[in-house]
DNA sequence: CAGTATCCTTTCCGATACTG
DNA sequence: CAGTATCGGAAAGGATACTG
């Protein structure tokens, strides 16, 4: 994009379609933690922590299907699965760091932000 | 972040909430048309195109208190309100830029991604 | 182990009506 | 003009139970 140039509005729309599908509750989460290399079902889940099998389920699903993600069903019982970035993903990870570093830098800042405007905010609330 | 070091659980987390807070359905769309420069309640309504009355007001007042924008009242009848991006706000830009220009790029990437993925999986669905 | 199916609660968000 | 208040439908997401 140019400096000093916006996005114009229906490219706009598509970023912000992208950024609520990563935006959303986990999907960072998973990207991330692949990131570090492969790994299978319960390895994610544990390393996530308190994701829901539903959700990670789901997550695991849409980035798959974004072609972020390979699944690879090893044929052993019980089966396994394993999950790794595919080169997309990886490059996908470029930018979502770049923002993850400034978001990880700037969080401080936010909640000052937050607690300032808070404090002055608190007054005539409730009766 | 060094290069190969992917994000900690921890700085995941908050990343993935601003993430979040941003990835919402308006935010992003709010901020990109302020950095155009300062805009009016609803000349950033018309701007926006289809956002309700609500959703603009609370998008506005979130992004105020994480101390992105300015609320300016202007004392005049009937009331003028302009908003303007903070310099906060505008180094915000930046890096959502970065993304926002690679999820451009990226987008038909994905569209494909998911045709491919649909068909290789319109099988056995229902009865 | 790696999921799917179901239920149920919570949250989001648009429409509408009203106010200074 | 620039909001707030209230309501109701839709969607997200967690808990639990079940399956190959």
């Amino acid at each position: 994009m140019l400096p000093g140039e916006q996005m114009d509005s229906a490219t706009c729309k598509r970023v912000s379609d992208l950024l609520a599908r990563v935006g959303d509750k986990w999907t960072l989460l998973v990207v991330g933690s692949l990131g570090a290399g492969p790994l299978r079902f319960n390895a994610l889940r544990r390393q996530i922590g308190d994701i829901s099998q539903k959700m990670l389920a789901t997550t695991l699903r849409n980035l798959e299907r974004d072609g972020m993600i390979n699944r690879h069903v090893l044929p052993v019982t019980p089966p396994q699965v394993e999950y790794t970035l595919t080169g997309f993903g990886c490059e996908f990870l470029r930018p979502a760091s770049a923002f993850a570093d400034w978001a990880a830098q700037n969080a401080h800042r936010i909640e000052h932000a937050r607690a300032s405007f808070d404090r002055q905010h608190r007054d005539v609330p409730p009766a």
